[in-house]
DNA sequence: CGTGCGATTATCT
DNA sequence: GATAATCGCACGC
């Protein structure tokens, strides 16, 4: 299977996402046929971690499309982005949720580690922390580059026939400094498929103690 | 089905 | 010291 050029991902993350729909992320084993993602700009985009400019962390976003963006949160969680744009921009599109299409026992195990009750098949990767999970991946494959066919991570192209209805939204549990009326329509889904994760709205960040006066 | 809450730590200010 | 691009569980309808 062909992997994604790099030259395609310099469109852009806004561009290159629903495009994304349909494609493959595949890790050692356990391959993913993508069916939600969301597109992260830099200056312009509040939601973005590159919004207030490089950092250690948000460096490789800045750099050449096609390099793995990982990132850890909330303490325990990993999610996987792939940079997209040209050199010298931050722009890159988070993976949130797909279909097991290949190491499905792999991708269960992993999951459903320590975990008294499983899994349904359709939740392995549905969600950007259970993707992350469910393809083995972690902040050692920040910096992978997604479009060498020798490398651990790869992001392949999807079959042509795959062809479903694209829906758009806003981005999920996206808070930034202006809230959430500053996020863009950047979610992106393939229309009624079953591993697309429900929308969950930012956690207002105030306890109850401070919300009141 | 939906809403609410706490876990747990890299990263930034 | 505060925050967070989440998840799983508890509980109510």
């Amino acid at each position: 299977m062909a992997l994604w050029s790099r030259e395609a991902l310099k469109q852009g993350a806004v561009m290159v996402a629903p495009m994304l729909l349909g494609s493959v992320i595949r890790s050692g084993d356990v391959a993913v046929r993508l069916t939600e993602v969301e597109a992260y700009e830099g200056f312009r985009d509040p939601g973005s971690h590159a919004y207030r400019g490089p950092t250690p962390r948000t460096q490789i976003m800045f750099g050449q499309a096609g390099f793995a963006y990982v990132y850890f949160s909330y303490g325990m969680h990993h999610c996987l982005n792939v940079v997209c744009g040209r050199t010298g921009t931050a722009s890159a599109v988070l993976l949130r949720g797909g279909e097991v299409i290949d190491g499905l026992e792999v991708a269960r195990n992993r999951r459903n580690a320590g975990r008294s009750q499983g899994h349904p098949d359709r939740d392995l990767a549905r969600g950007p922390a259970r993707l992350a999970s469910a393809l083995g991946v972690d902040l050692h494959h920040k910096g992978v580059d997604l479009c060498d066919p020798a490398s651990i991570v790869q992001l392949e192209m999807g079959s042509p026939s795959r062809s479903r209805r694209v829906e758009t939204g806003p981005r999920v549990g996206v808070s930034g400094p202006g809230g959430d009326g500053t996020t863009y329509p950047w979610r992106f889904w393939l229309g009624g498929d079953p591993t697309v994760s429900t929308y969950r709205a930012a956690k207002s960040r105030l306890p109850r103690s401070r919300q009141e006066h």
